[in-house]
DNA sequence: ATGATGCGATGATAAAAGTCATAGTCAGCA
DNA sequence: TGCTGACTATGACTTTTATCATCGCATCAT
């Protein structure tokens, strides 16, 4: 098994990208975060951390994409969390005291910093303002999980794509062209995200790229015309 | 519109059934909570909160059952959650900031206390132990929207009604004869539980009729064969 | 009683989506 | 150079699920 590589950079650097829930932890606990985290790369396609097993801390995100994903009882994978820079994870099944509900798996190679459980957890009962943070991060994704599920269960799948390319382009965003996602996924990775068959995926990718509404080269897409795509979303919301 | 009952019953009698988050709380907090609250008595099918409505506190079931659902774009009904004696809601739309996503409706005659938001966020920033709880239950209920949304995603309407039945079940358990849901909802809500169509959900119970796994009398159904019912559910988790 | 009304049930049909099979494309590599 | 394997694409077909229409059966207010 390929192990992720141990970086020792400061991490002094990173603080202007802390996430929501670390910027808030006052000047002394950020402080005691950074000493005691571990950084590391991980390559494309690494798995950082596996479903079912059991959370030591959370990850923290420095630069780099991530795909939560779980596991149907059939095999089949969901996608069900994107992560960019800043953002956290693990911290769901360790404030469960469960196992991981999903894996963790580099999009790209991405920087993580590891933040050991009695860290984080002292940190969180010791600044009130941290958990408020923490409780709204929770809350954001309760909600995105909820209005998620509805959609999965009223929304026909066309729908659903064209919701998912829009989510992917909020999250990532373009490169520098403005039209380019800023990611490459397989068009199994969108079925998994999207909540369909892979040849569905791409047989509605194809309509949409004949619509002229993307522009398809390999794992590069385009948004051609945002606008039509959201009105393909049908979203009230 | 008609408007709820206000009660004025001792919350002590309360504390025994008080919910995992409030039973967290120390005695002062519990005091001031008990100080501060208003019960009321909501009648089966009246609105607690509305969907796009503004917080002002959140609320703890006395007794009784209610769903949480949220309207989809085409004004679907999706029920989200199901609350029982003991339960907290509200608390999601407090923590994001946000509207309720989703409105409470009694699904029987039901005694509710509402807890002003800054009673409530008070003893939250000053209640370390709470906060946590708080925080698993966020974490929990996240655990099952994500599992909920994976089901939806992967599994077919047959084996989701099975898994809500005895969601059902499991959550507001049976009658005294040990075998009929101890809960009444129309054909129209278990379809909007499972995410189908109210007509596949008739015919599928029908199926399990013919099969021998439930027995149905009107509004009241019984398990007759749980392990059946467990195997059509078709659960590895 | 009576006629609404809502709900449950069922059949017929249509639409949506999944599955299976096959073929093309492309990158990596011996 | 040509092979290999993974991914994309597409057609044919099947299955699943939704939709539409109808009917029976309670309940309920008048």
């Amino acid at each position: 098994m390929k192990m992720p590589v141990e970086i020792h950079t400061s991490c002094q650097t990173c603080e202007a990208r802390f996430s929501t829930v670390l910027g808030k932890a006052k000047k002394e606990h950020l402080d005691e975060i950074n000493m005691e985290k571990v950084c590391n790369i991980y390559k494309k396609g690494q798995t950082i951390f596996h479903e079912g097993s059991h959370p030591f801390g959370v990850y923290c995100v420095h630069s780099g994409k991530i795909k939560l994903s779980h596991l149907g009882d059939d095999g089949k994978e969901q996608i069900i969390r994107l992560l960019k820079d800043g953002d956290i994870t693990g911290y769901r099944a360790l404030l469960s005291g469960d196992r991981y509900g999903a894996s963790a798996i580099a999009l790209e190679d991405t920087h993580v910093c590891f933040i050991p459980k009695e860290v984080f957890m002292s940190v969180l009962k010791n600044d009130a303002a941290m958990a408020f943070e923490m409780m709204k991060l929770l809350s954001d994704e309760l909600h995105r999980a909820e209005l998620q599920l509805t959609h999965l269960a009223q929304k026909p799948v066309r729908e659903r794509l064209a919701e998912t390319l829009l989510f992917i382009k909020e999250t990532y965003g373009f490169e520098e062209d403005g039209v380019t996602l800023n990611v490459r996924f397989s068009r199994e990775e969108i079925a998994n995200l999207v909540g369909t068959a892979t040849e569905s995926t791409i047989r509605l990718l194809s309509e949409f790229k004949r619509d002229g509404i993307v522009e398809l080269d390999g794992k590069k897409i385009k948004i051609l015309k945002p606008a039509e795509l959201l009105k393909t979303a049908n979203l009230q919301d």
